[in-house]
DNA sequence: CTTGGTGCAAAGTCTTTGCAAATCA
DNA sequence: TGATTTGCAAAGACTTTGCACCAAG
């Protein structure tokens, strides 16, 4: 089994998604990161990504119809979808979750159920506002 | 307002997806329509494809985290979401959408749900039992 | 006819890969 | 020290675009 080395780039890498604590774009966490380490490639961005997938520490979404974003697991007690305004392209936290009971519906049927993603889109209460 | 022209290319690209009836990639729908038209270039597939989801007679849908599906529109009653199993890759319908619930609570907090989409994947019956 | 669509080739994006040098363990 | 990771540059994959020709209405 191969050993992640935990370098300085996968730790502000994992920090900022911390902190952050919402899907960001590769294009998002490559500027902050080059804030702190002006000569990091976005290669090492995609390496490092990749290497945080496969340690499931992070999760990848497609929010929108185009673009792909990562954000940091929870205590895999918090259990959370997002919702994003086609507007401001702000994200908002779904407040729950109606995919478990189809989940025991189709486990019923023998589909055994890995992975689910949801994703809402429309507009936010602001920009709507200012229509 | 843009005129939309019937071609010829088009159409088989529509009968496609309609007998299909289910979501394609752009090489599965590439593939299909060059034994029908072996000069069709591959960005007309691209182009027409962009046209049906203008006109709203098709879906746009990531089904695993890296492909990209297009699927026809149903009769705008039958309102459908896929299953998708990790191993075969088959596609299988959603029973029921429970997202409908959500859009109202989220609704009376100001958000207007434009789209939803919902991603499941995990292993279908066949392909457990030949574990 | 007139305008939008097609096929082709070229250009753009985004992501991955090869490799020597650097760095973690 | 030894092996993984980095930065850089180049290659890949996928999608879009420019343009002359074609075809639908």
């Amino acid at each position: 089994m191969e050993t992640k080395r935990n370098t300085k780039q996968k730790q502000i890498i994992l920090t900022l998604l911390k902190e952050a604590d919402k899907p960001m774009s590769i294009n998002e966490i490559y500027t902050q990161v080059v804030s702190q380490l002006p000569k990091i490639a976005k290669s090492t961005i995609y390496r490092n990504i990749d290497s945080l997938l496969q340690q499931n520490l992070i999760d990848k979404y497609h929010l929108n119809d185009s673009e792909v974003f990562y954000r940091i697991k929870e205590n895999s007690m918090e259990h959370k979808h997002f919702v994003i305004c086609n507007e401001c392209k702000k994200m908002f936290d779904l407040p729950l979750c109606p995919i478990h009971e189809i989940e025991h519906a189709m486990e019923q049927e023998g589909f055994i159920v890995e992975e689910h993603q949801i994703q809402i889109s429309g507009i936010c209460k602001n920009c709507a506002k200012n229509k």
